[in-house]
DNA sequence: AGAGCTGTTACCAA
DNA sequence: TTTGGTAACAGCTC
């Protein structure tokens, strides 16, 4: 379920777990479709040897260059996960991959095992279509505006489209309109060049504030994104998502739900309107 | 118990 | 090009 506060945070992690710089010493696959490419085979043999170079991310990919030029890539989906295990530990129902380092292992654990992975020589084959990262300091308020009206599509539609912009997902889709005061159905060829920069300045602070609580964790279930074995605590800040009725901390107006795109949407139909007219009332500003 | 929901993405149809 | 439906899979909530 991670977007890219999520999955920075897991990188953060797993850099400080001391990955970079050790040797994968073993790979074991126990659910072979999360090994997306290679063949699982060739994977295996391939991994085992190699030293990670470095862990970043890129989007909502996990990026991990080894020492001999090739990557290994990862993406969560919805409910994958990295866990240090002791070595000898009894393998866990939803351990997909194993990775054995000298002094530990690296579990994937993954319930619904839609995520997947890949060990490419090159980045461009499983990256190459994604759009720019959002905190890239090329993307302007100009350029941003300019690749607004390339599309003519739904707000919320188009946040979620990687290949517009790379790392936002549901949450902070909803969070960033609302932190904008933009309505989700609100095409993207009509804004005007303030209501542009006002939603590249919204959605840089709705992830940067994400990122240091760690993350948005939701419940306690099985799957729930944690980091290190800690739930991020970004849900206390979430403005519209999942508070579908509730007062709006803005005009106390309550958050509506739709769907758009076969996704929930949360936004106050007072705060963000479709014409972009001004909200009339008493208000706090954003 | 059962129906409908879920943080992602790929693919197909219209 | 865009939207909508379905699918992958499993758990959670009501």
């Amino acid at each position: 379920m991670p977007e890219l506060p999520e999955v920075e945070t897991v990188c953060r992690d797993l850099r400080s777990l001391g990955l970079v710089g050790k040797c994968i010493e073993s790979v074991r696959i126990f659910r072979e479709r999360i090994v997306s490419a290679p063949s699982c085979a060739t994977f295996s043999a391939n991994l085992t040897g190699a030293v990670i170079a470095s862990i970043t991310r890129r989007g909502k990919f996990i990026v991990m260059a080894l020492d001999d030029g090739r990557f290994l890539l990862t993406h969560l989906r919805m409910t994958g996960s990295f866990s240090p295990r002791l070595k000898d530990t009894p393998e866990g129902l939803y351990d997909r991959v194993r990775l054995g380092f000298h002094d530990l292992d690296l579990v994937y654990q993954d319930p619904r095992a839609f995520g997947r992975m890949w060990l490419v020589q090159s980045l461009e084959s499983v990256l190459g279509k994604l759009g720019p990262e959002p905190f890239d300091p090329a993307l302007t308020t100009r350029v941003f505006h300019t690749r607004l009206h390339m599309h003519h599509k739904m707000l919320k539609s188009l946040l979620l489209d990687q290949e517009f912009l790379a790392g936002l997902g549901n949450i902070y889709s909803d969070e960033s309109l609302f932190e904008a005061g933009l309505h989700p159905k609100r095409e993207s060829d009509s804004l005007l060049p303030e209501e542009a920069d006002r939603l590249l300045t919204a959605i840089r602070m709705v992830l940067d504030s994400s990122i240091s609580q760690g993350g948005t964790s939701l419940g306690d279930g099985v799957g729930n994104f944690t980091s290190n074995g800690h739930a991020g605590t970004n849900s206390m800040q979430l403005r519209v998502y999942q508070r579908t009725g509730q007062a709006c901390v803005r005009c106390g107006q309550p958050i509506e739900r739709i769907v758009l795109g076969q996704r929930g949407t949360h936004f106050c139909p007072h705060c963000q309107t479709l014409t972009g007219e001004p909200i009339a009332g008493q208000v706090r500003p954003f």
